[in-house]
DNA sequence: GCTATCACG
DNA sequence: ACGTACGTGATAGCC
């Protein structure tokens, strides 16, 4: 028998959409989501693979008023229409369709139901068995022994489908399918606004069908008094029998549409291959166009992966021919030896040379080999990661050189809120899909391995499947390399990936590698004393709540201090009561176990994130701490630090400021700590232009003490300390991209007044009212924001149908150029310095950089000519039209550096 | 793996 | 009527 699928377009595009989100949400590069187009291909690939058919249509709504609007103006009056990011979506899908040669179904003032409706009984009269795909279970009306409706279903996080033919609807809900409608008009439906009978829900609905066989039969009983209804019940049917009607009407799916395409329309076609091919790669939808082999049949070779094999890999141990450039990708193993910087060590290197890959692995006078190229400064170095390329080699003993192309950089200039494995880089820039791939060479993946089934890989295999793993990326950095410069170069993104970021990556790798010193015996000393104050305080925080709990657990705290104490709720989260800082602060006054919580608090976070935390990565080979610091994490462009993070070091208050003191010097060194003053207000300044600001800067003056004048309309000598510390929360807020309600949770002040200080800031500050009304349009208008060195972030959040997350977007573009632009120039400055030490041959080493603030470890007899070139180096990263500060300290431990 | 909290610029 | 300041990372508790 001939087989028919009928597809509810809307709803499973609405699936499709809900069900791939979050985090993963798939996004061309410009933007354009299509994590619901990707959900919709994948459930019809599915759907056809099952079913075989020859004839198939997929319905749409139209915009605009149905029959059923007519007949009820509150119909659907609920719904707001759907999101921007999915609405965006329904022209790509039915380009796609079209070029399938599938036929779309659309009829004005009708609904996608009753199209398929009409269809799947069309298609029963000429004997076809049909499948009608919908997420709807309202089409379970439309079941009979040839019509079925599959509906997907969420099963722990999978996506199954279910078969709705006539015996299943019977068996779920003891009626016929047609007999689904009578249910609906009782029961009404809330996500239609169909009203049906108040005080009727499923349960009762189905049950008086079951009784009853229909809406016009229940009410012919009632009349004849023959039911054996009672009470409210009773009555609420009685008195809503037009509204029973009327839900009726509005809950049939009409079947009698006037529909012109014909049994030939829906035939299953050939695709236009080359149109698909076309979609599905702006789509990035390369598994498709590997397995549909839309490439071979639409016009030959496209990529790598149609280069039948590939690539020549030839197994030596000798280094090729490098011309100038070596591009090459390190392989490494686990070596879990304490004194290490990373626990890995390299064991193989492939190199892309004239169209051939080299893999060569590990043996005597394999190092030698690699310092050779490595170290030789005329040869180019193209690779991935090569922050940790360069502390491989260090661990080896080479110290890398002439370093100028990291894909994983220049992607993340490309997208700074991507992701940057070698296997996404490909996807978005190759369009190879590298899974596919190796396991089209029968690659085993690392995972299989370890299965308790698959012991059998030999190591062989899998010394086979590491080689052809490396040499694929070694092929694509080649590959990027040319790629991604392109693309670089079409959003004037050169200068900064070769002047800036590039240089970077070695100023990163110099501080990993330095690592600072930490004298564990003061850490120990130290996490003592919060330790012996933390057991006093937890005993008389129990004592003062009369039970003991566990004080880290705000769900248990929560209770005590709102349920058995009684003390105000100030402020809830999702899960329970708030117990932050602010709450606790706005409680002081009215418990005595408040201030010892917040006491515990800081001594427990300093104790455990601090001191335990950090304990274990002091090297005990170098007795240093050598953090990562990524270049690739941030939205905006600036360094992030982990394991650990040496960017949060405490410094506000004076108690974990003194963890400080164990950050020391070696013998016969010293600190140079220099810091920015007031780099993102400088910035602002510059890229707003703003008289006013820029006039404070020039001429020195306190800016925040002027912002207070200003907005307190002061005279700049009178203006309390209050004001001035006002003014500072306000300067803040605008970097942030300003608020009023955050500027008054900030400032403890109600949203009125704090909107006062914003307009009146504003007012007297219009360049900055320029800047940031002109910044959030244009972001608008193009889709993304630049700092100065034109630094680009994406914002698809501006056209988010989400009111909160637009605003977010508008507060993300406004701070981005200021945040970045900053971020830039400690770059440069790095970079500088970086350079200056190193062409006077100086001794001097770069340990640590926290935004706006770098810290250099200096031999003493470098000390004054460092200060200097640092200071320098930083004030003169790049030219703004206000000065640029730079204030240097110096001491043996970071805690005295101020 | 998510949430709440808190450390930094 | 809603519920926010921007950018990060680590820890603990809880599911």
């Amino acid at each position: 028998m001939d087989k028919l699928i009928l597809i509810d377009g809307n709803s499973i595009m609405n699936r499709a959409f809900y069900g791939i989100m979050g985090s993963k949400m798939l996004m061309t590069k410009d933007g354009k989501y299509t994590n619901a187009v990707y959900g919709f291909l994948a459930i019809l690939f599915k759907i056809l693979e099952d079913i075989q058919p020859q004839y198939i249509a997929v319905a749409f709504d139209l915009k605009g008023p149905t029959a059923r609007h007519e007949m009820f103006e509150g119909y659907k009056a609920n719904r707001h229409g759907m999101p921007e990011e999915l609405a965006q979506q329904m022209p790509i899908i039915k380009d796609v369709l079209r070029a399938m040669n599938i036929d779309i179904i659309e009829k004005q003032g009708y609904e996608g139901d009753d199209i398929l409706g009409t269809l799947a009984k069309f298609g029963e009269k000429q004997g076809l068995e049909v499948t009608i795909l919908s997420g709807d279970r309202d089409t379970f009306q439309l079941a009979s022994d040839h019509i079925t409706i599959r509906i997907p279903r969420t099963k722990a996080g999978k996506t199954e489908t279910e078969d709705y033919n006539r015996a299943k609807v019977l068996e779920e809900y003891g009626l016929e399918p047609e007999q689904l409608i009578e249910v609906k008009a009782l029961q009404g439906d809330s996500s239609d606004n169909i009203p049906g009978v108040p005080g009727i829900g499923p349960k009762t609905a189905i049950s008086l069908i079951q009784k009853y066989g229909s809406v016009e039969l229940l009410y012919k009983k009632i009349e004849s008094g023959e039911d054996d209804l009672k009470g409210k019940q009773r009555e609420n049917i009685v008195n809503n029998k037009e509204m029973a009607e009327l839900s009726r009407k509005l809950g049939e799916i009409d079947t009698q549409v006037p529909i012109e395409d014909t049994l030939e329309d829906i035939k299953l076609e050939e695709w236009d291959k080359p149109k698909v091919l076309e979609l599905f790669e702006e789509l990035r939808l390369n598994r498709y166009i590997e397995r549909f082999n839309l490439r071979e049949n639409a016009f030959g070779a496209g990529s790598v992966l149609q280069q039948d094999s590939h690539f020549e890999i030839l197994e030596t141990s000798e280094i090729p021919k490098l011309n100038g450039k070596l591009y090459y990708y390190l392989e490494t193993t686990e070596n879990q030896d304490l004194g290490k910087i990373i626990k890995k060590e390299i064991s193989a290197i492939s190199i892309y040379s004239e169209n051939k890959i080299y893999y060569i692995t590990s043996h005597d006078g394999f190092e030698q080999k690699l310092k050779s190229i490595f170290e030789d400064d005329k040869i180019e170095k193209y690779g991935y990661d090569l922050a940790q390329d360069y502390i491989l080699l260090k661990q080896a003993g080479i110290t890398m050189k002439n370093i100028v192309y990291d894909a994983k950089v220049a992607a993340y200039i490309l997208n700074p809120t991507s992701k940057y494995t070698i296997d996404v880089i490909a996807r978005d820039y190759l369009e190879i899909d590298n899974a596919e791939y190796l396991q089209s060479q029968g690659v085993k993946e690392e995972a299989e391995q370890t299965s308790l089934f698959d012991m059998t890989t030999s190591s062989q295999e899998h010394y086979e499947s590491k080689k052809i793993e490396n040499c694929l990326y070694a092929e694509e950095i080649y590959k990027l390399a040319e790629t991604t410069m392109k693309k670089l170069e079409e959003i004037n993104a050169v200068d900064l990936f070769e002047n800036i970021d590039m240089p970077t990556v070695e100023v990163l790798a110099e501080m990993q590698w330095n690592g600072m010193y930490v004298d564990l015996e003061e850490l120990e000393a130290y996490g003592k004393e919060l330790k012996d104050r933390i057991e006093i305080l937890t005993t008389e925080i129990y004592e003062l709540c009369g039970e003991e709990f566990n004080i880290n657990s705000t769900k248990q705290l929560g209770e005590i201090l709102f349920e058995k104490l009684k003390l105000t709720i100030v402020k809830k989260t999702k899960s329970g009561y708030s117990t932050d800082v602010d709450v606790l602060e706005k409680l002081k006054d009215e418990h005595p176990v408040i201030e010892r919580l917040l006491e515990y608090r800081q001594l427990t976070k300093l104790n455990s994130t601090y001191v335990e935390g950090m304990k274990p990565y002091i090297n005990p080979k170098t007795k240093r701490i050598h953090s990562f610091f990524h270049q690739t994490i941030t939205a905006t462009g600036r360094i992030s630090s982990t394991e650990p993070n040496l960017q949060n070091i405490p410094t506000r208050f004076e108690l974990g400021k003194r963890l400080r003191k164990v950050f020391k010097t070696e013998e016969g060194k010293i600190y140079l700590d220099a810091d920015y003053s007031q780099i993102e207000l400088r910035v602002l300044a510059h890229i707003s232009n703003d008289e006013h600001m820029v006039e404070a800067f020039i001429n020195g003056e306190d800016i925040h003490k002027q912002a207070a004048s200003k907005v307190f309309n002061t005279p700049i000598d009178e203006v309390t300390k209050e004001q001035r510390s006002a003014a500072k929360a306000v300067n803040f807020g605008i970097v942030y991209g300003i608020s009023d309600f955050g500027l008054g949770e900030q400032l403890h002040i109600s949203r009125k007044k704090a909107k006062q200080y914003i307009d009146q800031y504003l007012e007297l500050y219009s360049g900055i009212k320029q800047f940031m009304t002109d910044v959030v349009e244009k972001a608008k208008e193009t889709g993304y924001v630049e700092t100065q060195f034109n630094r680009r972030r994406y914002i698809p959040e501006l056209k988010s149908s989400n009111y909160m997350v637009r605003q977010f977007g508008q507060r993300a573009a406004m701070n981005t150029p200021i945040q970045g632009t900053a971020a830039d120039i400690m770059k440069i400055a790095m970079k500088n310095v970086l350079k200056e030490l190193k062409t006077r041959n100086m001794k001097t080493k770069i340990v640590l950089q926290v935004h706006d603030e770098m810290l250099l470890e200096a031999t003493l007899d470098e000390v004054d000519e460092v200060k200097d070139l640092m200071q320098k180096c930083m004030e003169s990263a790049c030219k703004l039209n206000v000065p640029l500060i730079a204030e240097v300290s110096e001491a043996t431990n970071w805690y005295d550096c101020k």
